[in-house]
DNA sequence: TTCATAGTTCGGGAATATTGAACTATTGAA
DNA sequence: TTCAATAGTTCAATATTCCCGAACTATGAA
């Protein structure tokens, strides 16, 4: 028989190269109040968890926070990677920021409370 | 009895005051490609008509187009005025900027083919 | 008038988003 | 080892939003 445990070692999450993020993409996931709050959390810390990265303000429910990590995952902006039990989210800066110069300082300028 | 038929000249559209545009609200106007395309076009131009401003490639239906541009007229991109039959649509680029400064620029760079 | 043009609005089906519940994996403690 | 707690994903049902054909309105021209 077979071992078949390492599978369960395998990486869980896929991240797209970001040559093929198109604008519109990366505008959509940045489209939305609380994914803009998580990247701005992101932005400002070296890994942050999926909960620690969660906005402050409004809580949102977990699975909710889940699928927002993973819009922002598809969208070349995040890249997790798991550590134990917790999920470590890594804003994507320089890869996104060689795809879409200056784009990520614009928003973030302006998404100031 | 009143004469109501003044009413069909009172201003069609409504603008909002670019102070009343959120970010999120006005990134999810431009996470489209083809209201992106409408905005480059209207980038370029000093007005056009909705038909005008469609984007040229990938033909849209025109009351999906119709709903595009309402769309960016209420994140406070485009300003539409009635001329004859027209409806003529001006970005209002410089309102636009100074609420979110450098983010059209940004946005508009990232969209060259 | 009447016709054509330029668009808006309406309504229903398609596509997305949200979220409670169930599930998986990991850690730490008994 | 087991057991419980933690951290998150996945599933499925509901809610919301989007798309677009059809009907409609307004204007200009014949």
């Amino acid at each position: 028989m077979m071992n078949l445990s390492y599978i369960h070692r395998m990486p869980r999450f896929t991240h797209p190269r970001l040559e093929d993020v198109p604008l519109d993409l990366a505008l959509h996931a940045l489209a939305d109040s609380n994914r803009l709050a998580i990247v701005a959390r992101l932005a400002a810390a070296a890994g942050l968890s999926c909960s620690n990265a969660a906005p402050c303000d409004a809580p949102v429910p977990k699975s909710t926070l889940s699928n927002h990590l993973k819009t922002l995952r598809a969208a070349g902006l995040i890249e997790t990677t798991q550590s134990g039990r917790e999920m470590i989210n890594v804003l994507r800066r320089d890869e996104f920021d060689r795809r879409f110069p200056g784009l990520l300082d614009a928003i973030l300028a302006n998404n100031a409370v």
